[in-house]
RNA sequence: GCCCCGAUAGCCCAAUGGCAGAGGCAGACGACUUAAAAUCGUCACAGUGUGGGUUCGAGUCCCACUCGGGGCACCA
């Protein structure tokens, strides 16, 4: 045994050890304890592990240990998302097979988080790009079809010049593509979709059941995200035609003071409407469309963009108040939200008013804010009021005008009350290689035809060969031999779908793969769905919070809804750790400040890493490495191994006999510190273990000696405890406390409460809330007793002195608190 | 523009409405040592971003503001 405490030796040490024994093993059939579902989201994999994996899997490792060393049968899995653009890219950019270079990827990160030791069962381990994986993707894709969630329709999507693909509505940020930054673009194509916006309602009611259980920060940005408003659609029709508008709006209240219509540029409606008006219309309407189909995302966000447009020279009847209003096509309205067009309330809409400007439209104010009338401020006015110039609605609030509004509306025949969500349908196809293969055959006779579930997997064809560069439309298209397929239905000559899915697809349920990650049978298999689903605790970045959350709930309800699971909710609790900086801003070899995780861990060990992760502050803050000491965790780590060393007897169970004051510094940490791990305070259970480490420190040195049995007894949870932050370490104190591996299942020591029980405490005295004076007083003191004892100190009497005592708060045995004038 | 989160010592961070300090970094001093490192120990430092309010008592609850971070945003 080793006389140092020797960082290098015990990792190679254990590592072998826990291969054999394999503590985090979750597949053993006559198990009886608990279940508990940790899950860490599963990396993709380009290049090796970095600090942000390190943060992340260290902190997934605190609540995995910890439900373990609990007695718990914890799974703790993890896989690769094998899939997508990366990969690609770096296989086209040296010219590699992009299943190669995944492969070794994976191979390498998998080593680091061996050597990280992080408790994952390494017999269920999962790839994406696996066709055992991929095959039911496409399963699931036919179920989605067969429900209706998946069509293909044509329409203006999201294109990325760079990456050569499409892009969901998720994958662009402020007008730019989330992997590259290329300023995204539109263009007209048939596309695959997954029909979210059918459980729109679902995905934001049921958030409500999150609360308390995800950060609210993730709940708030997918309500955000989602969007639903309520409202109504309201049917003007137009003078001289048999065609009609319906506009949605939240704002039915104000329907009065509705004095133009606006419709998308890009509307079918629009077109409509245009082709009926005068050869001048439409002139300027084409020349108008032409100019909105070029602008892109950022110049059509431009915060103050002039309003235009071009009037169609035609007319809507109001339905309610019976007036003719002109027609307008602009691009401030779109087309894909709501129904394309609204009707202009410049009173009322700050877009609005800012087009009635512009164009010299009129404005009526219908609802009386008290503010200055807007078609004299030029303002819009948007609060609640009383409503006027409105007929019927006169008088009424804001809230009662716009069900009164509906109602009337509703009785008329011309509107009803609806609502409108932001949130859109899922693109799902992407014109890239390295994905799953979209199981669907076109035939020229019998259209779509979906590939028997029975004939999956379609693996994706050999890459030798093929053309990976990337030209906006997908390479399997180039497989002949692949591509050319006789229909299912007919027999005649058919193609299979070129496209590949996007790769949240495969993010959206591999949580239900790793119940069953072998099996050919099911998807997941379903008694093991029982078993450990839903996941109990998750965690990962927040850079998630939207895309990945939003469609893994997304399929986690519609499997719900054709009977696969009996949850609807996949993820029960959500953690979400922070990032990890190095001075102030993100980690990258561009800025020059970029801290390699290898050598960190050569450096310091892996143990002294992980610990620093879990110190550094709570888990969701950001942790910049200019403000910790790995050095120090490494400090303390051993600190403690030589405590465990320190220890001079025997194992035994009984620690009865132990002085009573460290083994109440030893329970009340087991107290403190379950409670601050369950509370996700990891830095707070850390401090409480140094703490533990202090009080052992000073018991050995200057108090009761190693020999004492106590002393074994805190040297013993402490190892426990930190068998969660420190693997190799508190399994190296274990055994030098005599005892076989594995610390990780030992289990933490039951609280005896009556070593807890204080005798007395330290009352305080306040005089208006500042404390005055304090003293030891016996638990059982009475109020009466207490109130004595504090007026009779001298030092209150010297504050009290010339005031008058107006109230005295006892709150024995703690508090005296008295108040003067 | 709308919504959310945060601000405590030189720094990172603790504190069921009840003594502002658990822990750490950096710092000073001391013990051990021929010396240094390592180790062990001792000490100092803020009244909680600003202004109000509730309360016997506010870092903690409420209101307004400042600063920082984040989300949504021509979504009708």
């Amino acid at each position: 045994m080793q006389e140092n405490y020797d960082v290098t030796e015990i990792q190679n040490k254990w590592l072998p050890v826990w291969d054999e024994i394999k503590p985090f093993d979750s597949s053993r059939a006559d198990d009886a304890r608990p279940t508990k579902y940790v899950l860490d989201m599963f990396p993709y994999p380009s290049g090796d592990l970095h600090m942000g994996h390190a943060e992340a899997y260290a902190l997934g490792d605190v609540i995995a240990r910890y439900w373990a060393q609990k007695g718990y049968n914890v799974m703790h899995p993890i896989g690769w998302d094998a899939f997508g653009l990366p990969a690609e890219n770096a296989a086209i950019k040296r010219g590699l097979d992009p299943r190669d270079w995944t492969y070794e990827n994976i191979a390498q990160q998998k080593a680091s988080m061996r050597r990280y030791a992080c408790s994952f069962d390494w017999d269920r381990v999962l790839q994406t790009c696996d066709p055992l994986y991929y095959r039911w993707n496409q399963w699931l894709f036919l179920e989605f079809y067969k429900k209706g969630l998946a069509y293909r329709k044509n329409s203006n999507v999201n294109w990325c010049p760079s990456c050569q693909t499409v892009l969901a509505n998720e994958q662009v940020v402020q007008g730019l593509c989330e992997r590259c930054d290329s300023v995204v673009t539109k263009k007209a194509l048939t596309q695959w979709y997954f029909k979210v916006t059918d459980y729109a309602d679902r995905l934001l009611d049921d958030l409500d059941q999150l609360e308390g259980k995800w950060p609210s920060k993730v709940l708030s940005m997918q309500r955000n995200w989602i969007g639903r408003s309520q409202g109504a659609n309201i049917d003007f029709n137009i003078v001289d035609s048999d065609q009609k508008i319906s506009v949605f709006t939240t704002r039915p209240d104000t329907l009065f003071g509705a004095t133009f219509m606006v419709l998308a540029a890009d509307s079918e409606l629009a077109a409509n409407l245009a082709a009926n008006a005068s050869d001048t219309v439409q002139q300027a309407f084409e020349q108008y469309l032409d100019g909105v189909k070029k602008a892109n995302d950022i110049e059509r966000l431009a915060t103050d963009r002039k309003k235009t447009g071009v009037f169609l020279e035609q007319y809507a009847i109001n339905p309610l108040s019976g007036e003719q209003v002109p027609i307008w096509v602009s691009d401030y309205v779109l087309a894909d939200y709501g129904t394309g067009a609204i009707m202009g309330v410049p009173a009322h809409d700050d877009r609005d008013i800012e087009f009635a400007k512009a164009m010299g439209l009129e404005i009526k104010m219908v609802v009386d804010t008290g503010e200055e009338d807007p078609a004299v401020s030029g303002i819009a006015t948007s609060g609640d009021g009383v409503i006027v110039n409105s007929g019927e609605l006169n008088g009424l609030s804001k809230q009662d005008a716009i069900a009164k509004a509906i109602e009337i509306a509703e009785s008329k025949g011309t509107g009803v009350g609806s609502k409108n969500f932001r949130l859109r349908d899922w693109l799902i196809s992407r014109q890239r290689y390295w994905g799953t293969p979209i199981p669907i055959i076109h035939c020229e006779k019998c259209g779509e035809v979906p590939v028997s579930q029975d004939q999956l997997p379609v693996t994706l064809p050999d890459s030798s060969g093929l053309d990976l560069q990337p030209k906006g439309t997908s390479p399997l298209g180039a497989a002949d031999q692949w591509l050319n397929v006789s229909c299912p239905s007919c027999g005649g000559a058919a193609k299979r779908d070129s496209d590949t899915m996007d790769t949240f697809v495969d993010s959206s349920w591999y949580f239900l793969r790793f119940l069953s990650p072998h099996s050919e049978e099911f998807a997941f298999d379903p008694a093991e769905a029982k078993k450990w689903a839903p996941v109990d605790q998750y965690v990962g970045g927040v850079t998630h919070a939207i895309l990945h959350l939003l469609y893994a709930r997304f399929f986690t309800k519609v499997l719900h809804d054709i009977g696969m699971v009996d949850f609807e909710e996949p993820f029960t609790r959500l953690l979400n750790q922070g990032m990890v900086l190095m001075n102030g801003s993100a980690m990258s070899k561009s800025r020059g400040n970029l801290v390699r995780l290898s050598e960190q861990l050569d450096i310091h060990g892996v143990d002294a890493i992980r610990l620093t992760m879990a110190f550094a502050g709570p888990p969701e803050d950001d942790i910049d490495w200019a403000d910790v000491s790995p050095a120090a965790s490494a400090k303390f780590l051993a600190r403690a191994w030589r405590i465990a060393k320190d220890v001079d007897s025997e194992p035994t169970a009984d620690f009865a006999a132990g002085d009573k004051g460290v083994r109440k510094a030893t329970h009340q940490f087991l107290v403190g510190f379950e409670e601050a791990i369950e509370a996700h305070k990891f830095n707070v259970g850390v401090a409480k273990a140094m703490e533990l480490t202090n009080a052992l420190r000073k018991a050995i040195d200057q108090g009761v000696g190693p020999k004492d049995i106590a002393v074994r007894e805190g040297a013993e949870e402490l190892a426990k405890a930190l068998s969660l932050f420190a693997p190799y370490t508190s399994e190296d104190m274990w055994q030098l406390l005599g005892h076989e591996p594995a610390v990780a299942l030992a289990g933490f020591g039951t609280v005896d409460q009556s070593l807890l029980v204080e005798q007395s405490t330290v009352a305080v005295v306040q005089v208006d809330g500042k404390l005055r004076d304090k003293f030891e007083v016996d638990l059982s003191i009475t109020d009466a007793e207490l109130e004595a004892m504090a007026m009779a100190s001298a030092a209150v009497q010297r504050t009290i002195e010339g005031k008058e005592i107006v109230n005295v708060i006892v709150r024995a045995p703690k508090l005296v608190n008295i108040a003067t004038k």
